[in-house]
DNA sequence: TATTTTACAGAAAACGTTTTCTAAATTGAA
DNA sequence: TTCAATTTAGAAAACGTTTTCTGTAAAATA
């Protein structure tokens, strides 16, 4: 297949290029029979008009970049994929920007804003990949942007979230009401707004239910499995362990429970544990994670329908926050050390 | 920041625009006096050079297409990590075509090749995207393509694989060494190749083993958990139950695993289970699963690696085979049975 | 010193579109 | 019929680069 351009279509067809292009985009203002013309000659030599030339020239490339810490996170995937359904749905396409939590490989992402590959981005993080100017609008300094499920300092920047607070609070008293007191967490990495919602959530359930805040019970973790192991340890070895684990993502839950099993303790008889997200496996682990739902395909989808709107200079909402839902399984249960 | 261009830069510089475009792309070229001037310029300004130009000119946009069924899916999330990792390398950036198994979309993200969008295709699938005329050579009528982790029927595709075949050869022949006689599967798609590789691994095995190949102990699943569940519940009505399944991947394991307890039977002790990926939750399940680990890391570097070759013209390998490796986890033990 | 080579930089074309501007042809109103 | 309004389509500019082709000045050779 000979590379065609407009101009043999124009050619072809007998036409001048700037009706080929009037065919394909606005058809309704060339004549049926000019149109007729040119649609054969289209069809008859397999034309595909190219994308660079017409982004280009309009300044739109089409394309979105979605910067994420780990596609291989089921979360992220799973919101990765939401994006990408609406995306198509709108026309554009996705880059997958997987930073593997490397800030320079974010910026890197974020650059292709700048240099004109992406239109707009999507960004999973509490850090902002560009240098600011202090002294001058946040906005005016970045590329379109939509923060999605973590956000960042910059209170201008619209956002997708989900109900942290509530889901914290929520799990939280789902344990209490379960006779347990001494409820552990392990959080995510304190600077992000995800982690901060959910241990204030935390704390003020805990607040409310008059049972006092004991700091050695919360644990930082790093939102993978393998911190949930590490800190569990830990718990375990405190003078009056805790009778709940209520770990900020699955993956430190998966983690905990395989520490927990380890050491001869039985969930939930002896330790009930509580997770956040609601990955595909939370169901099919033993006992089946008692665990936060966050609404992933509900926060790809408005994250991208978001973007959209900024993209054609609409504002996009400046928060979104999405609801989460207690799924109570197996691995919780009641307090049996009273 | 008012948008800058190769223009504004030569003025700036009081040089040519051919002067600034050197200095960026071909340094030596340049005296080390004008490539100061305009790197001061460059600098002084914030110049990002528009990448749409130079793709424009160059008749490359340095973006591949990964077309894959389902990102949701951790063994192909991880490929798709890995291949975004070694094409940010090579200085690739990476869309991302989840087709969610529908063939219209497929060939949507396959056209972005034909419309300029990207220079190549790394492909998941043993369909090809494309229309062919079959009297004509294939290659040629194809847009730079890689097949990945699975092929499609045209032999002269360059296509990167894992030694599907041995895995199930090992992994049978690990039942058979435990004692089982009563071997079930339960597959992926038959049109699919890993699927026939591994189908023919199993057989041979038994072959080997004097075992005779039962019909009834073969199931087509899809991959997908549900269709693991699905079949193991078939596979329980038998008469003459298996005491082992072995399953084509490890979704299906967990859907079978899941099954068996439902239904009171003990894993290994009464039947034993293996699966295929080792995806990372495979070893947190209970029992951990045993399980034939895919190098999914190199698979997709190496896909990257090869598109990259096809892509400079280069030819690429017609065929890399990977090799897998068993896993033995707690998820298989002796037939007890007999 | 005269001549050839080499190093460097500018002008201009090209990549493939979209869109503005203009002109011709057609239609409708008077 | 004439004139204004509308429809239709072409010419040409523009988008932001890279690269070829030239030309000039400096360096190397004789």
């Amino acid at each position: 297949m000979a590379r065609m351009g407009i101009k043999q279509i124009a050619a072809l067809a007998g036409v001048s290029i700037a009706t080929v292009s009037r065919t394909l985009r606005n058809p309704e203002i060339v004549s049926e029979q000019t149109r007729n013309k040119v649609q054969k000659a289209i069809d008859e030599s397999g034309y595909k008009p190219n994308k660079l030339g017409a982004s280009l020239r309009t300044h739109r490339s089409g394309n979105v970049v979605a910067i994420i810490p780990d596609v291989t996170d089921p979360f992220n995937s799973g919101i990765i994929c939401a994006i990408e359904q609406q995306a198509q749905k709108l026309g554009y396409s996705v880059l997958l920007g997987d930073t593997q939590n490397d800030k320079e490989r974010a910026k890197q992402y974020a650059e292709m804003a700048e240099y004109g590959q992406a239109d707009g981005i999507i960004l999973f993080s509490h850090e902002l990949p560009f240098n600011l100017d202090p002294n001058k609008n946040v906005l005016e300094q970045l590329p379109p942007l939509i923060n999605a499920s973590e956000a960042t300092e910059h209170q201008e920047l619209p956002k997708v979230l989900v109900d942290n607070y509530s889901g914290a609070c929520q799990a939280t008293q789902h344990l209490i009401d379960l006779g347990h007191k001494r409820i552990a967490i392990i959080t995510g990495p304190l600077q992000t707004n995800s982690t901060q919602e959910r241990l204030r959530g935390y704390k003020d359930t805990l607040f409310s239910a008059g049972i006092a805040y004991d700091e050695q019970l919360v644990c930082e973790g790093d939102y993978h499995l393998e911190s949930g192991m590490n800190e569990t340890e830990k718990l375990l070895l405190l003078k009056d362990r805790p009778t709940a684990i209520f770990c900020f993502c699955d993956d430190m839950a998966i983690g905990a429970s395989k520490v927990l099993k380890e050491n001869g303790y039985n969930i939930p008889a002896d330790v009930s544990l509580v997770g956040f997200n609601d990955i595909r496996y939370a169901t099919y682990m033993t006992p089946a994670l008692t665990t936060v739902r966050q609404p992933v395909a509900e926060l790809g989808r408005i994250a991208m329908l978001q973007l959209h709107q900024l993209l054609n200079k609409a504002p996009a909402d400046n928060e979104t926050v999405l609801p989460v839902e207690l799924i109570v399984r197996q691995s919780t249960g009641p307090n049996k050390t009273n």
